[in-house]
DNA sequence: TTACTTATTGTAAAAAAAACAATAATTAGT
DNA sequence: ACTAATTATTGTTTTTTTTACAATAAGTAA
C-alpha cells in the first residue's frame, strides 16, 4: 500500500479563465481567441492561462487577458471554478473563471503572445470551444443575468452614453422577452440617470436622448438610502 | 533571465473547504472542527483538506467531510474559490470552498482523522479561525443568504416536518427583520407545502401543526408551470 | 370550565405592476 | 414650408401584490 506525501499533492496547476461579455448592434458577445498552440490548437476559446506558483488570482487574470487580446485595465468578478481530472490533457488544471462586462467600443483588441486571432462572438454563435470552455462560458452568462436583475452592471457594456430604448433592449435580449416600453421607464424613474444635452443622430425619426449613468449617485444611494437596484 | 518552464506550473495544490450550516434553537449555526495537526494546531477551522491529484472536487469534498467529522451523502453545492498566495503556509494551496445545509438532529458528528473536536458552532460566536477560514465562511454565509431568497434551500435545515413559525423564524434571523405572521403565511400558499396530521408536543398553548416540503411536487412545478420560488 | 397563549383566517388600505392610450417631437422627403 | 412617417414621452385606468391590522378559532394546562 502506497501512503502519499505531502509532496504528492503539489503537483497540480491552475489557470484563470477570463469571460469577457460586451454588447454591440442589439446582441451579447463575448470575446474569444483562437488558440495558436496545444492543446487544442485552432480551436477557439475563453482567454486564459496558467497562474504563476507565485501569483495573485486578479493579478493572473488581469495580466493573461492583457497577454492574449492587449486589454487592460478591466476590472473582473470571480465565477466559478471547474475542476473535473480530466479536464486538461496535460495534467491536474483547475480553472477559476472570472468575467467582465466592458463597452466594446472602448477597447481595442489584438491578439498577441499564443493567440491566433481575438475576436468578439455572439452568444448565438458560440462555436465548440477547447477543453470544457462551452461549459464555463453557459455558466458564467448564468451568472450575468442573475446579477444583470440585482446591480447596476449593465451600464459597464451599454455605451458611456445610451438611449433608454438601448438599454430596455439589453434587457429585452438578456431575459428573453419583451417589456412594455411606458412601464420600463415608470420602473427606471428611481436610477440615477443623467440626461445630456445630446440625442442620438443620424435616425430618420425624432431622436432619443441620451443618458448617462451617475455611479457616485448610485453608490451614496445604495449607502445613505439603503437603496437597492432591481430590474 | 530565468524563463519558465511548464513543470514550474505544476508545484501546487488545492484543498477544499466545507462549510456545513445547520438550523437549531433558532439559530444558524456552522460545523467547525479542532485541528489536531500542524499549521494552525488546536485552532478551530472549517473542515476541509487536501484535495487527491487525480480526485474530483465533489468527490473530494464528501470523502473529506466524511473522514474530519463523519458526515455522509451530504450533498454540497460550490461556493466560491480563494487563491491568495499566502494563504497557506506550506505552500500555494488554493482552496475551493463548498457548503450545504443538513438537519442537525439527522446525523451524529464524530471528529475523526487529525480532527481534535467537532462541533456546531452558532453564526453568533464563531471564533478566530484558521487560515482565512474567518473569510471563507462570512462570504459562503452572503451566498447562503441570496439562495434563501431564491431557493427553497431551507427546508434541509428545518426538521423534516416543522411549524410554520419555525419556517418563518428562519427568514427572520437569516434577514434580521420581523415579519408580519399572516403575511407571511399567505406568502407561502403557493408553496407545495404538505400538512402532516401531527402537531406541535409539550408546548402549554395550542400546538402548530407539522409541514413537510414536498420536493417533488416543486421539481414539477418549476419545470411544468415556470414556477420560481421567492421570498 | 376557565384562563391563557398561539394558530389561523379575514378585511381594508396602500403600493406596485401591467395594460393601454394619447400626445409631442423630430427627420426626411416633396 | 408642409406632410408623412416614425418614435419618444407622458398619462390614465385597471389589476395585482403587498402591507397593516383586526378578529376568531383552537388547543393546553390548571
Amino acid at each position: 500500500m502506497y501512503k502519499i506525501e505531502i509532496n504528492d499533492f503539489f503537483t497540480s496547476a491552475f489557470s484563470v479563465d477570463c469571460v469577457i461579455f460586451g454588447y454591440s448592434d442589439g446582441e451579447i458577445k463575448a470575446l474569444l481567441i483562437q488558440r495558436g498552440m496545444e492543446p487544442y490548437t485552432h480551436f477557439w476559446a475563453i482567454p486564459g492561462d496558467l497562474v504563476y506558483p507565485s501569483e495573485d488570482l486578479p493579478d493572473a487574470a488581469q495580466r493573461i487577458l492583457h497577454e492574449l487580446t492587449g486589454l487592460e485595465n478591466v476590472e473582473m468578478h470571480q465565477s466559478r471554478t471547474f475542476g473535473s481530472p480530466n479536464r486538461h490533457p496535460q495534467g491536474r488544471v483547475i480553472t477559476i473563471s472570472y468575467f467582465a462586462l466592458i463597452r466594446i467600443s472602448d477597447f481595442e483588441i489584438k491578439a498577441s503572445s499564443w493567440a491566433e486571432k481575438a475576436m468578439w462572438v455572439s452568444l448565438n454563435d458560440i462555436p465548440e470551444l477547447a477543453f470544457d470552455h462551452n461549459q464555463i462560458l453557459s455558466s458564467t452568462y448564468g451568472l450575468l443575468k442573475q446579477k444583470l436583475s440585482n446591480e447596476p452592471i449593465c451600464f459597464e457594456m451599454l455605451e458611456q452614453r445610451f438611449t433608454l430604448n438601448e438599454f430596455q433592449q439589453l434587457y429585452e435580449y438578456a431575459f428573453d422577452q419583451t417589456l412594455d416600453k411606458a412601464n420600463f421607464r415608470k420602473k427606471i424613474k428611481t436610477l440615477p440617470l443623467v440626461p445630456s444635452n445630446e440625442s442620438q443622430k443620424n435616425v430618420r425619426h425624432r431622436p432619443a436622448k441620451l443618458f448617462s449613468f451617475d455611479y457616485e449617485k448610485y453608490s451614496s444611494a445604495v449607502k445613505d438610502d439603503n437603496f437597492q437596484f432591481k430590474l
